[in-house]
DNA sequence: CAGAATTCATTGGCTGCCCCAATGTTTTTT
DNA sequence: AAAAAACATTGGGGCAGCCAATGAATTCTG
């Protein structure tokens, strides 16, 4: 008895309830699949942004990906331990660290990157392709702070 | 200079970094909108299921809005301190407790359902009605893990 | 009907993400 | 030259999610 323990909980139809649960079921899908390569989600996504922005500081990266300084510290502490990226102080800032990935590092992002999309599309798998594209385009407004930053 | 750290990063496209971001501003602004009547996001979501299931067991409501065991336990004390439910075993199953929600939890309840229904009309400002339900429509469908319960 | 399996509430612990404050160094602004 | 801001770092705290183990109560099963 009592299969089902649906029970449509007003809560439950709430967007900041769904954005939970599904941000939830999202993490727990590209942890794991991360977990396979021994790496982290967060530590994923530096790595991917560090690629693409080249040698970036730290607070860069944290704006960037809206990580606070400290966690970033941590992070970057071991993706460098990992020697899958280096971090030098910058030249022409010295207050600055250069973050730059190392070959190890693209190695290693090629394969959790795969691993990444595979779990994100199992996250989207009950959406048809153009679903997942404005699930996209809904929630990149919806999670926008920055869209008016200067707006006075 | 650098006024906008904005960049296409490849992280930043990915549904599921999208979901931890949005979610996260949900839960700021509805956390926000409820410490005002000194209510906790869990708590409300809680107490608004125990009202609609009426005396239900902890376990259901644990169920119903995918709470770990340990945590309704938690909720439940401070909901039970609070004076805003009842907690009594159950007679017709002595394992089970009867939560039942007081007339002070109703009255509370009433004013924080406003204040989390603001929180998430100001956090779907950006959608029109009809957006803010495809977005419902589509996270409703990527946070069920209850849809395939007993496929085979 | 007696033993096994399950359910329930509870306790304990552990991880991850988010946020804030303070410090020393370096750069930029005034 | 002094003041203000930015950077990396250290330290601390809160909240959400998850798993393991326990004892009591119920249901299932042989």
């Amino acid at each position: 008895m009592a299969e089902t323990p649906y029970v449509p909980t007003r809560i439950r139809a709430l967007p900041s309830w769904l954005l939970g649960r599904a941000a939830a079921r999202g993490h727990r899908l590209v942890a794991d699949a991360l977990a396979r390569e021994g790496m982290r989600m967060m530590h994923h996504a530096v790595l991917s942004a560090v690629a693409e922005l080249g040698p970036v500081s730290q607070a860069d990266l944290g704006r960037s990906l809206s990580i606070d300084p400290k966690d970033m510290v941590m992070i970057v502490n071991d993706l460098v331990a990992e020697e899958l990226v280096t971090r030098a102080p910058d030249p022409r800032d010295r207050r600055k660290n250069a973050v730059t990935i190392s070959p190890t590092g693209t190695r290693t992002l090629r394969r959790t990157q795969k691993l990444g999309d595979a779990a994100n599309a199992e996250l989207t798998a009950a959406l048809s392709p153009a679903e997942r594209d404005q699930l996209i385009d809904l929630l990149t407004r919806i999670a926008a702070p920055g869209l008016d930053d200067r707006c006075s």
